[in-house]
RNA sequence: GGGUCGUUAGCUCAGGCUGGUAGAGCACCUGAUUUUUAAUCAGGUGGCCGCAGGUUCGAGUCCUGCACGACCCA
């Protein structure tokens, strides 16, 4: 008999005693957090508490029992005797690891320090019929923790930590903007026409309007009709859908918040960038700095990658922390092979006067740690002199077939049908954005990568552009914006009739802006890569509550 | 789409190079145990070794294909 029959079995028990092993509702008076917050004075007045949460461990005596069970909030022992509970003593051995009860009792401390709850009384408030995993690994299979991630969230204390995370990075940006009188808007995700960004769409089709529509691959074009509205000020968090590759950090179905401010341009939207990054960075972390690592698991390549990658980190003066090395047993019991590969960084970290941290983790694996720091003004650069530093080129004016050749000397995979536009933004992501790793503007891109961007207002070939870059990601990117209606037609046929984009022509939109759209600056933030970015993960999936995977 | 690695008990992992009755810890079951902390002690149950073929007297192990996943590249 498996342990789900087994468990099954004491259902039916439980149902012979006329016990609901379902009821409706348990009224707590305290979370096990309130509890250990205030434990001197509940355990001086011997108060009474009632607490309820799932059985997570469980140590029998015979004739006592200690559970270990877990809320919302945090864990809290609890305590049964049976010289207490009499009969109803015998009840705990049809309860699980996994159950839901609520007990109510004393606080008390145990010998060895430990606050606990004396059990007067108990009730079962949830059966579980599956266990649901292993007290000291956890779980870690990843695809199980994907596909079942309430099991994740049960068994890594971590992963919770990243998703609680991820809400206060949320409610702190909402607090910071509304502060600063914008407001919170909802534009539609199901699209007529879909546009703002360069992507492929996600279609569906709408049958009352006997339409095919698109899900929103940005919420840019919507925000601006309320710019024209004279909302002046306005933002809007939400999904937005590509229909593209998935990657470390690419997920089809991603977050993004897009900010609005009339009366703006690129300039005003970096320092409000700066503003909010450093209000995120000092509630989070209590400091202006924050620690962020590229992580290379164990594996004969990432092995190599990683000697080369702190070697050109070093060439271009960019600071390393320290370099963290993970064992997956102790050090003594470690496997030869990646024990000597070990030494071998170690050697060349003493060599290159880098710092290196051993520890014990569970897994097998090397991190380049950075220390970010968050000083405005961040760092701003130009997308054009930054490639014309490593190109020797200047990419505005050599032919775009000059360009072609010199990214594949440079080794840069690419087909022929290439929009330049595209391969600009692969020269950019090889040679410069590698290396921003402390928070930098990458500032007045060419003008035909943009066409919503106003030109610059210095030279027409630029626009008024900037992206932000933090640990190598890119986080965000912003325009002073485009509300010339007649130019901004023509960028648009200008894209159509080369290629570069096959985003529809948005007439409606053009109508708008017809109307006067005010000077305005937008900004768009992709909110999972800053979450990536905030709590150091290096998948986009783990900042995801249920990544999509295929089915099996 | 290409490359590398992985898939063995509910969970975490050995075994695989060199083919010969499928292993451990946790969980679970039985018993002991009135302050434990991954509790402990004694005994026990549990496997389509991802799926499908092939080689072989014999395949968890070798070969091919497929599925799913991770990482890297596009």
């Amino acid at each position: 008999m498996d342990e789900y029959e087994i468990r099954k079995k004491k259902i039916e028990k439980l149902m012979d005693l006329k016990i609901n092993p379902y009821p409706y509702s348990f009224l707590r008076t305290h979370t096990s957090r309130e509890i250990k917050e205030n434990c001197e004075k509940l355990i001086e007045n011997k108060e009474e508490v009632k607490i309820a949460g799932r059985i997570y461990l469980e140590r029998d005596f015979g004739k006592t029992k200690f559970y270990t069970i877990a809320d919302s909030y945090d864990k809290i022992q609890v305590y049964f005797r049976k010289d207490i509970l009499n009969e109803k003593y015998e009840l705990l051995d049809l309860f699980d690891i996994g159950d839901f009860i609520g007990v109510s009792g004393e606080v008390f401390k145990t010998k060895t320090g430990e606050i606990t709850i004396l059990v007067k009384d108990f009730v079962l408030l949830a059966k579980s019929l599956r266990p649901f995993g292993e007290k000291y690994h956890g779980l870690r299979d990843v695809e199980l923790r994907y596909r079942q991630r309430y099991l994740d969230l049960l068994n890594n204390e971590k992963v919770r930590e990243v998703f609680l995370k991820r809400s206060k990075i949320v409610s702190l940006i909402r607090e910071f903007l509304d502060k600063k009188g914008f407001i919170e808007v909802e534009t539609p995700i199901l699209q007529p026409i879909y546009g703002g960004a360069f992507a492929t769409p996600f279609k569906t089709f709408y049958e009352s309007l006997n339409k095919e529509f698109y899900l929103r691959i940005s919420d840019e074009l919507y925000l601006k009709r309320l710019l024209i509205g004279n909302l002046e000020k306005v933002y809007e968090i939400g999904k937005d859908f590509r229909n593209e590759g998935i990657s470390r950090f690419h997920s089809p179905e991603f977050t993004q918040i897009e900010i609005y401010q009339s009366y703006a341009d690129y300039h005003q939207m970096m320092e409000l960038f700066e503003e909010l990054f450093l209000f995120l960075v000092k509630n989070l972390y209590n400091d202006d700095k924050f620690v962020y690592s590229e992580k290379f698991y164990y594996d004969e390549e990432n092995q190599k990658e990683i000697f080369l990658r702190i070697k050109e980190l070093k060439e271009k003066g960019i600071e390393i922390n320290k370099i963290n090395i993970y064992y997956w047993k102790e050090k003594d019991n470690e496997e030869k092979e990646y024990l000597s590969l070990c030494e071998e960084l170690i050697n060349f970290c003493k060599e290159n006067g880098l710092t290196y941290k051993e520890e014990k983790k569970g897994e097998r694996y090397w991190e380049i740690e950075f220390l970010i720091k968050v000083k405005p003004p961040f760092r701003r650069i130009k997308f054009t002199e930054s490639l014309k530093e490593v190109l020797g080129v200047d990419i505005l004016e050599v032919p775009f077939e000059l360009l072609k050749e010199k990214a594949k000397e440079l080794g840069i995979d690419f087909k022929e049908g290439i929009t330049k536009t595209k391969l600009l933004d692969k020269l950019f992501s090889f040679l410069i954005q590698r290396y921003l790793i402390q928070p930098t503007f990458v500032i007045d891109h060419p003008k035909i990568t943009t066409p919503l961007a106003k030109p610059h207002r210095e030279n027409p070939l630029l626009c008024e552009r900037f992206e932000v870059f933090v640990g190598g990601i890119e986080l965000g990117n912003a325009f002073s914006e485009e509300n010339d209606p007649i130019r901004q037609k023509e960028s648009f046929l200008e894209l159509l009739k080369l290629k570069e984009d096959e985003t529809p022509l948005d007439e409606d939109f053009i109508q708008a802006l017809e109307y006067g759209m005010p000077p305005s600056g937008g900004l768009g933030i992709g909110i999972d890569r800053l979450v990536m970015l905030l709590t150091n993960q290096s998948s986009i999936r783990e900042v995801i509550l249920f990544p999509q995977l295929k089915e099996k």
